[in-house]
DNA sequence: TAACTGTATTAGTACGCTTAGTACAGTTGC
DNA sequence: GCAACTGTACTAAGCGTACTAATACAGTTA
């Protein structure tokens, strides 16, 4: 299930945890649906369990998975996993938008690169507001 | 000139090498502009010299300066300092664009936020594209 | 020559990451 | 009931890196 590579970018447990975040996002994993065993996972990529467990201690401390002791690790429910995540990733676009205002970049660089984004082909939800961002 | 808080949010040298970014981006620090001395820094904020010179090799590292043994460090001269830190802005604003959009962020919502940054008021440079973002 | 400049070296300290070992309590399936 | 699994907790150690400091060096300037 898990695809993770160890290349030296981050440290494990960040790029277990960051593995989870994405596979969530993108539905791969469905709310309430089962990580795979501390140890298991551990396992498999030849790890200490003890990593894989900081990594799961810290999406659960986020709201992304909930634990039950004994039986095993969770999605959120409801799909208020996938919505966190969402929410934090607007927060950090508003702050990089506030620091690119800052620096200089103007609303139409902006534009140009919400273009290369957002393209047109998979613009299929959300209607646009009347002046455009 | 530099005004820096030694506030514990993040480490000494990134905090100076943070505020000469801010300075040059706002113009406060003109091109070939002369930055104060190692030592007269370090003395002004109570540091180690070695510690500013941290900040200073960075940010001539990054293009934003330039240093003179023996005679000083300026500001990148004929605009490229601040060129640069544009630039860098702009690439971590597409990248948040990017990690918002695979959380599913819409279009619309970055609309919002962007509308909020770039408020109409002080829109005064570049003119909109015709459909916005 | 004296006072300044940036630069280099070395060292101490602190912190984070990872591994390892061990242990506990609860659930599951036979 | 028992064995095998589950998550959780704790301590200890090794390792690498980041940060800061103390010191010394070489070059420029007046």
């Amino acid at each position: 299930m898990l695809d993770i590579r160890l290349d030296g970018r981050s440290s494990i447990y960040e790029q277990i945890y960051g593995e989870i975040v994405r596979l969530i996002s993108t539905g791969a994993l469905a709310p309430d649906e089962k990580l795979p065993a501390v140890r298991e996972t551990a396992k498999k990529l030849g790890i200490n369990p003890n990593t894989v467990q900081k990594a799961y201690a810290a999406l659960e401390q986020n709201g992304l998975i909930y634990s039950i002791p004994a039986k095993g690790s969770y999605v959120a429910g409801g799909g208020s996993a996938a919505e966190k995540i969402k929410q934090e990733a607007a927060a950090a676009l508003g702050e990089a938008m506030r620091k690119a205002a800052e620096a200089g970049v103007s609303r139409s660089e902006a534009d140009a690169l919400a273009d290369g984004i957002w393209s047109d082909r998979n613009n299929n939800n959300a209607p646009k507001k009347g002046r455009g961002i």
